[in-house]
DNA sequence: GAATTTAAGTTTATAAAACAAACAAGTTTA
DNA sequence: TAAACTTGTTTGTTTTATAAACTTAAATTC
């Protein structure tokens, strides 16, 4: 009836930074704070939660002088994301009467 | 750029009741149980969470000699449940690329 | 008809998660 | 060189999720 939903993509946090990165090759720290509203210790959190699911990956390098930080969505993460929201359905369906 | 989801319904349970709700105009506590496959505890606490927000109704009777529990959707729950996928879309439409 | 089991929830104790404040390690500026 | 800034990480506290234990009453068994 309801399709199990993805533990990791239900904080919004994970969900935006997902998204953000369905949308881009690449995106670093400063970008997906500035994008997300997420505090830096928040997104750190969150960002290793993903990296360890292995929904994205992160690569340390430098801009300019200063350590920067990107992040990737891999195969798996893509997939995830795609599986999350067509879980999602499943409860929007049932509930608005729309019936497929 | 996202908009913000329901606190309220991140949690798959209190998702699934709701979703539940959409489709009857009532439904006791069993049905729930069943349908969500939540333990009795958590289902409980996840309908007075519902219930504190004002998002479902909660009117207790019997049903034979035994207590039973219905439950019912207000129209701020279901004000709640469109909107919270309405801003789910956001999050799905910005990384897939469909534009709108 | 007393003990036992079943029904329908609720309360509470514990584990996990979310979050921001404080910290760390280096860089730039004055 | 010391103060302030950059880029994150670790930590401590507050919330949240969850199931186990409890409650109250009805039904069943002996």
């Amino acid at each position: 009836m309801f399709k199990p939903l993805d533990a990791l993509l239900q904080n919004q946090i994970r969900l935006q930074i997902m998204s953000l990165l369905m949308g881009v090759e690449t995106a670093d720290f400063n970008f997906l704070l500035e994008e997300t509203q997420a505090s830096r210790g928040n997104l750190s959190v969150q960002i290793t939660k993903l990296k360890e699911e292995g929904y994205i990956k992160v690569e340390k390098g430098y801009k300019g002088n200063y350590p920067s930080t990107h992040c990737a969505l891999t195969r798996k993460g893509r997939t995830a994301f795609v599986a999350h929201f067509e879980a999602l359905k499943s409860y929007w369906e049932d509930g608005s009467g729309t019936g497929a």
